[in-house]
DNA sequence: TAAAATTAAATTGTGCACAATACAAATCTA
DNA sequence: TAGATTTGTATTGTGCACAATTTAATTTTA
C-alpha cells in the first residue's frame, strides 16, 4: 500500500462508471439500429414520447446536454420526420420542439427495448434500486457543485 | 401506469449511468487541465503508472477501448514525451508502450486528484463500496455477453 | 509447407460531448 | 428608455468512441 495506490484504475469509482456506461450504451446499439436511432437520439425521443413538446433548453436540462450537442441531434430527428421545430411566438429566442405522429408511432417499435436490455444487464430488483439511488445521489451532488 | 412507462428516463438505469459518468468526467476537467491531460489520456497514464509498460492491446483490454480510440491517444501521449512506442522484437504486430521518466514524474502532480474528486462526489464509504460492486457486476455480465 | 484464418494495429468515417464564441432577443437597471 | 446584462440557440473546433475496413505479421491447418 503506497501513496500511489489511489491512482490505480481499481481504486477508483470514475473508471467502472465510465466503462459501465459505455458498455450499456453499446448494448443498446443492435436494438437501436433496427429503429435507425443513435443512443442520444433515443433518449431525446424518450423525453418527447413522455412530454410531447418542450423547448430545446428544457430538453437539455433533462438530458444534461447543451445546445452544442442537442442542436445537431434535433436537426437529425427533424430530418427523419419525428419532430418539428418552431420559434415560440412570445419569445423568439426559444425553439419549441414537438413530436409528430410518426414520432409517436416510433414509440410502438421502441417499447420492447427496455426489457431486452434488462435481460442483458440481469441484476436483481434490489440491486437495481440501490444502483439507481447511488447514481442519482452522485448526480445530485455534482449538479449542486455546478451551481456554485 | 401504462405500457410506455418503461420508456421514461426515470424508469431506466441506463440514463443515470450515462449522465453520472459524464458529470464525473466533467468534474475531472479543471484538475486535468492543470496537467494538460484529457480524461482518456489520464486513465491511460493511470495504467502505465501502475504497470510501466504494456502492449496497445493490453492497454485496450484494461481500458475497454479499441485501437481506433487508443492509437491517437497514444500518439498524443508520445508527442508529450510521457511514453515511447516500439515494435515487439518477437512479434512485429505488437506495439509496446513504455512510460518515460517524464511520464513517471507526472504521477507526482496527479497524486492529489483522486482526493479532490472524492471531495466533490462525497458519498460515504459503504455507498462507494456498494456502487463499486454493482458497476463491476454489470460490467461482468455485459463483457460475458460480448464473448458469446 | 502453401493457403487459409487469426491477430494487432492503423485508418476512415460518423456522431456525439463540450468548451468557447457569436448573436439576436428579452430583461434589467441606472 | 438607452445601455448593460442575461438568456436561448447556433456555430466552430477538439477529442473521443466505435464500427468497418485495411494491412502486415503470425499461426493454424489441410
Amino acid at each position: 500500500m503506497d501513496k500511489y495506490d489511489c491512482l490505480k484504475l481499481e481504486s477508483q469509482l470514475c473508471f467502472p462508471l465510465y466503462a459501465c456506461s459505455k458498455a450499456v450504451t453499446r448494448h443498446y446499439k443492435p436494438y437501436l439500429d433496427e429503429l435507425d436511432l443513435t443512443y442520444t437520439q433515443y433518449i431525446t425521443m424518450m423525453v418527447l414520447w413522455d412530454v410531447h413538446s418542450a423547448s430545446l433548453k428544457e430538453l437539455g436540462d433533462k438530458l444534461y446536454l447543451d445546445s452544442g450537442t442537442l442542436t445537431p441531434v434535433i436537426k437529425k430527428l427533424e430530418s427523419k420526420g419525428y419532430i418539428t421545430k418552431s420559434r415560440a411566438r412570445n419569445d423568439e429566442r426559444i425553439i419549441n420542439i414537438e413530436i409528430t405522429d410518426a414520432g409517436m408511432r416510433l414509440r410502438e417499435e421502441a417499447v420492447n427495448i427496455p426489457s431486452k436490455i434488462g435481460g442483458c444487464v440481469n441484476i436483481n430488483e434490489q440491486d437495481a434500486r440501490e444502483l439507481y439511488r447511488l447514481l442519482y445521489l452522485i448526480l445530485g451532488h455534482l449538479e449542486n457543485e455546478d451551481d456554485k
